[in-house]
DNA sequence: GGAGTCTACTTGTCTAGACATGCCTATGCA
DNA sequence: TGCATAGGCATGTCTAGACAAGTAGACTCC
């Protein structure tokens, strides 16, 4: 017997079975965190079908973080005790449109520059070596939302300047450029700086959700970003699974 | 032939090849995004394994967000203008335990409480059903860093109230009492309350930095906590990739 | 009693082939 | 010219068995 009933047309796949009784086990606390979970051949035998099927079920939810497997000794429950978990940062453009809304970028600043000390080594480029500068304040339907800050390293994106960021964002003209990123960040609450109080509408004394991001692809740092965004106008929400 | 070298030892495994050579592809370029990249039957061919080993390579890629697979028509380098990532937030006293200081939470409040109009609809109850309120506040080495005020559905946690959380964070207690969980959050830049600025030793006009979240299991709401930072004293970082 | 060995169990990985499903295109017929 | 069908190709999934490697407990020998 080669293939019984794969993938019969109205059910789901035998491996979200197994991957269903398992998630509902651990959801209901059938199995708490720590203790051990059926073995692949227990499951086997339970559903009748291949050890293949088992594991991928198995492999998915230890790739979501609900198990943990050790070589030589079983599967076990995992502990969630960190809250560590997942949340969106969406390209404000996109973000924008999703709403139905107009977005206007205004070009305040886009020229090359020498590299000063700290900034040089958070690009990885020796002192004074030439940097591209851009500050761009983005609104919605007229609204400043956003002050962009940011600084490229000019080998990553030699035609930076010359793109039109009125009608593309930096980021997303990076992603091309760039394709592939891991990125450092840190959100924090601040004031905003006067030049940054005077290009969003708002008093040096209203609180900012201030983002600094920094993107490297491949080790080779790429773009050095300040993001900041009126605390009134402007909230980071989502939803996350353990 | 069954088995030819599974696993040899020294040598990586044959699909974490076969991942490589994607992702470096990837990462290098060679693919952009939206364009098509090769098949399963012409990675068997290249890298002489079998199809369920190409399989898995690609598929452990779609779960990370690289791909995207269309049946019938092929593989393809993903889109990720999106820079929809993600970001850990770690509970506050593993976090300043991992940073070897004290941490010290302050019971200010600890009681029973009727939910008014708004509360008890985020809590799925009845308006005047009683609620557990805390209100702690988190210090690092003396230094307040956190003014947890927080929700509690009786259903979900029964003997809440009778937990000393100047030992356990409240976090870890329900994550014990109800294991799986669902989030919802935001996070701003706003004022503390006059409560809230006097708690934490800051005058009401400093920034903070507001974390609201909303937890759920299995679409029963848990808890629903404002989680109040001095903007000069906390940040959340992390890093991701895309 | 202590140290080494053997065995059973578990996860980790791979193979070769099979059937199912979905999409696109080329072909044939009206 | 227009439509329906058949084939080709891609992914989606499953099977039964195999070898590899790690762990823990039992067992034997000194």
């Amino acid at each position: 017997m080669v293939s019984t009933t794969p993938t019969p047309s109205g059910a789901a796949a035998p491996y979200t079975h197994v991957k269903n009784f398992l998630m509902e086990g651990l959801s209901q606390g059938r199995w708490t965190p720590g203790s051990q979970m059926p073995s692949e051949s227990e499951l086997v035998q339970q559903f009748k079908v291949s050890r293949m099927t088992v594991g991928r079920a198995i492999r998915e939810l230890q790739a979501e973080g609900f198990v943990t497997r050790v070589q030589g000794v079983g599967t076990f429950a995992a502990h969630l005790a960190r809250v560590s978990s997942t949340l969106t940062i969406k390209d404000l453009h996109e973000e924008i449109a999703a709403r139905g809304h107009q977005h206007q970028a205004r070009v305040v600043l886009s020229r090359e520059e020498l590299a000063v000390d700290g900034l040089a080594q958070q690009l990885g480029l020796p002192l004074g070596a030439p940097v591209f500068h851009t500050l761009i304040v983005h609104s919605e339907n007229g609204v400043p939302l956003q002050c962009e800050d940011r600084y490229v390293n000019p080998a990553c994106a030699p035609d930076y300047l010359s793109v039109d960021f009125s009608q593309t964002t930096p980021t997303h003209y990076l992603l091309e450029v760039a394709p592939l990123w891991e990125a450092q960040y840190s959100i924090e609450a601040g004031p905003p700086s006067p030049q940054e109080a005077e290009l969003l509408g708002i008093t040096p004394q209203d609180p900012c959700l201030i983002i600094v991001r920094r993107t490297m692809n491949r080790d080779v740092p790429i773009t050095l970003a300040r993001l900041v965004h009126p605390g009134t106008r402007y909230q980071i929400q989502g939803q996350f699974k353990p």
